[in-house]
DNA sequence: CGACCATTTGATGGGCTTCAAGAGCAGTGG
DNA sequence: CCACTGCTCTTGAAGCCCATCAAATGGTCG
């Protein structure tokens, strides 16, 4: 599974340490819920999900990173469980070697606190346009983005069921606010439109 | 407004550092949403609220913070207002006397995590026997509870109107889970049934 | 008392879940 | 090649939960 290569250089912001690049394929565990959080990283390239299960045995998928991204930041033990949902190439920073920059951490209490304003009083197409709002503006500018995740993962993400994020999409794609090429290809046709779904009036 | 006294030693956990001790009336502001964040926080007594203003107009009520409880160590800016619910006294922290313990911030963290979890596919009942359950494990053990927060209050720290806080809070009442002595003071009769309410089974 | 505010309670409607079924697609094997 | 299987995704119909609209109650303060 993972596959390791020497040393490597870790991005700006991070100062120089030891720093392993780690390649793993999709459906790869990078970590789990409760494991012991002697490591955090940074994405490089590919997608990463981090989920977490509630009591109820419902699903939460926290978040997904792209490129630049850092997760794992948390102290003593992971509060999710992270998967590589494409191949990626990772970079694995130990614990050890100093505490993960408060800077992710805050950067991740930052992303934490926007993802609850998505969760209070939001409807489920506020919540879907907003979702692919940030993915389109993870990659490159172009209007085609890529969901590598299920619609499952994108309900259990946005607190809904896989229905209404479907009808949600069809819905939007009726009225040419995207177009669906594919499962995992949606074209952006009116960016306006599609924030003014948001509620980013 | 703010009474200031000398150095303070601050609590276990906390390394020996300039602390100063900070004393705040109800209803004070200790900081606004976007200003410097250059101090942190640690409640000595009283209860302090987070919040925050979303893009429609709604407030977002992000957490209540008792005694023990750090807040306010956020990176940069803060990205909520807090103010205090009851005349309270605080633990303050100059950032520039080393960063917020990575410790604090990935408590934060932690019961951002939580947060979330309290939102997603969760129902009123659920939510507001969630809340009152960690109400209720804050001070003393005693079953009697203290409510200093509005049902105001309550509503936007779970996302639900303030009716729908009042409806439910009646029906755990009339079927003997909690007693309503009065608007602040609530006791709960059945901690397992409560407990059952919350999805915890 | 009377004004005001927070809270409670009732009635109605809308949005999302749930239940149910059908469509599209990849993999397997005859 | 084509059934057959299993999966994800889509779509339709019905019901429930919560927001909304509306009004009554209770407490505080002048």
């Amino acid at each position: 599974m993972a596959r390791l290569s020497p040393i490597a250089e870790p991005s700006e912001g991070v100062p120089a340490r030891a720093a392993l690049q780690v390649q793993l394929d999709k459906g790869d565990v990078i970590f789990r819920q409760g494991d012991r959080a002697d490591h955090w990283y940074e994405v490089v390239s590919g997608v990463v999900r981090t989920c977490r299960f509630l009591a109820d045995g419902h699903r939460q998928i926290t978040g997904f990173f792209y490129n630049g991204d850092v997760f794992g930041a948390e102290a003593r033990r992971y509060q999710v469980m992270a998967e590589a949902l494409t191949p990626v190439v990772l970079l694995r920073c130990a614990h050890s070697e100093g505490p993960p920059q408060s800077a992710a951490l805050s950067r991740a209490l930052t992303s934490a606190q926007d993802y609850i304003a998505l969760f209070a009083h939001r409807t489920a197409s506020e919540r879907l346009a907003a979702f692919l709002m940030a993915i389109a503006r993870k990659p490159r500018g172009a209007q085609q983005i890529e969901l590598p995740m299920s619609r499952s993962d994108i309900a259990d993400h946005l607190g809904l069921t896989i229905h209404t994020v479907s009808r949600t999409m069809s819905d939007f794609a009726r009225r040419q606010i995207i177009s669906v090429e594919d499962r995992t290809h949606i074209c952006v046709l009116d960016h306006e439109r599609l924030s003014c779904e948001a509620g980013e009036l």
